[in-house]
DNA sequence: TGTAATAAATGTTCTTAATACATTTATAGA
DNA sequence: TCTATAAATGTATTAAGAACATTTATTACA
């Protein structure tokens, strides 16, 4: 790796700016979307709200500093994880100049290690019943919302978000957490098999109704083919 | 502002990383989508083809860092600006630990000012013609293509990229660029206007047919009503 | 002055997807 | 065997997308 005395000249004299990643960490119970937050373990705001991140270390990547902090909070490895947006006022923190990466993780709260998240103090929370965030993190959530619901118009998220087998009622019920709204039952049904993306099992989940309801699995070959054709899918 | 003990060593011990925002910068000629880049002038790679950067100053907001790019290049303020992604892998830059942030610019070449921009030795590429370019900026230019391609497919970023007035023919063209590929005359114009965002207007553009083409102009208000309701207009 | 050439503009039909809404079915438990 | 309940299925209407052919306004030049 060779550098010339100009390039060395040139890094040297730009000035120390802080970075940061924070994690949106979305995650679905079979009921609803949460988030999860933990109280900030360091001044300034320290005891506050605030989403878990990190600054990112000078041999890991970004994305490397988030999943750092899944596996540290969540027990988690191999999350789904997407940035969202960089958030780079100069006074966004008061404590220094600190550029923080937004990135979004999406989980299966049952997957969690519980006695991790909760020695972190780190605690989900309904989208509707958020408390306070310190910062702009209010805002982080905010703007990752609105990404994960627009890849969810073109992407079936539920991948990350449903067990192996799930039924086409929790799908919806996840679609109308991200939403914030309700779908038509009969025509949510209709759409979702008209992709032809869900592979009906012999079995059904009888812990909602004495019917019971039939399971699916995702075909994600069959998934990625019509993504990977550019198809689009409100609901 | 102030800080506990704690939190200055906390932020202290943290090692120096680079950041940077590189531009990625799209225009339009009436005719097709191009892309602006010039020849890197600091080592490593210098002479290569690169897209348009700089290291983020310590006093100023990314959003910032990527305008005073743009303006010291084109000569252009004002420019619309979006981030596209954040990349921080630890050895993409032999040169030194650096992320960048890559954030695409929408211009109208006709406003720019040519001599800034040859001065700087900047040359504008067909998207189809463009020369390698350095470290990750290939992947970079991808990217935000296909963020550009999202952000057409529900927000008429016409506004930003056409004259003030404008004929028919040339938005399809510029829809044509950005997708590479043809639409159908009649019906894109039926889909144009249906969305009820232009206004036609009294006269007519002859450079490029005997009969003319009508010019119109956006609606702004409507167009941002329309965007409010989240609709998509797929082209 | 009228004819040829050319891009612009308009119209029609068919197919597909979106919406709105009502009924039947399978099962557990009383 | 009856009841309650969520799950599953069906149908009619409306709106949007795709495919395709013709007419129109104008300039240039024969």
């Amino acid at each position: 790796m060779s550098m010339s005395i100009e390039a060395h000249h040139y890094y040297k004299e730009q000035e120390k700016i802080l970075i940061a990643t924070d994690c949106i960490i979305f995650g679905f119970d079979n009921q609803s979307i949460k988030l999860l937050v933990f109280k900030r373990r360091v001044a300034p705001f320290k005891g506050k709200w605030s989403l878990i991140g990190s600054f990112v270390k000078n041999n890991e990547s970004i994305n490397d500093a988030a999943k750092r902090v899944l596996k540290e909070i969540t027990g988690l490895k191999n999350v789904f994880l997407k940035q969202s947006k960089v958030y780079g006022d100069v006074g966004r923190d008061p404590g220094a100049r600190c550029i923080t990466i937004g990135q979004y993780a999406l989980i299966r709260i049952e997957d969690q290690d519980i006695a991790l998240v909760e020695k972190h103090g780190a605690v989900w929370h309904e989208l509707n019943e958020m408390p306070d965030l310190v910062l702009d993190h209010d805002q982080m959530v905010a703007d990752a919302l609105v990404q994960l619901r627009l890849k969810a118009s073109y992407q079936p998220i539920g991948f990350e978000l449903l067990p192996e087998k799930f039924t086409i009622p929790s799908l919806q019920k996840l679609y109308e957490s991200i939403y914030q709204k309700k779908f038509d039952d009969r025509n949510f049904r209709k759409k979702i098999i008209h992709l032809e993306v869900l592979t009906k099992l012999n079995e059904k989940d009888k812990t909602t109704s004495k019917k019971g309801s039939f399971l699916y699995k995702f075909n994600r070959e069959k998934y990625e083919k019509l993504v990977a054709l550019g198809i689009h899918f409100k609901l």
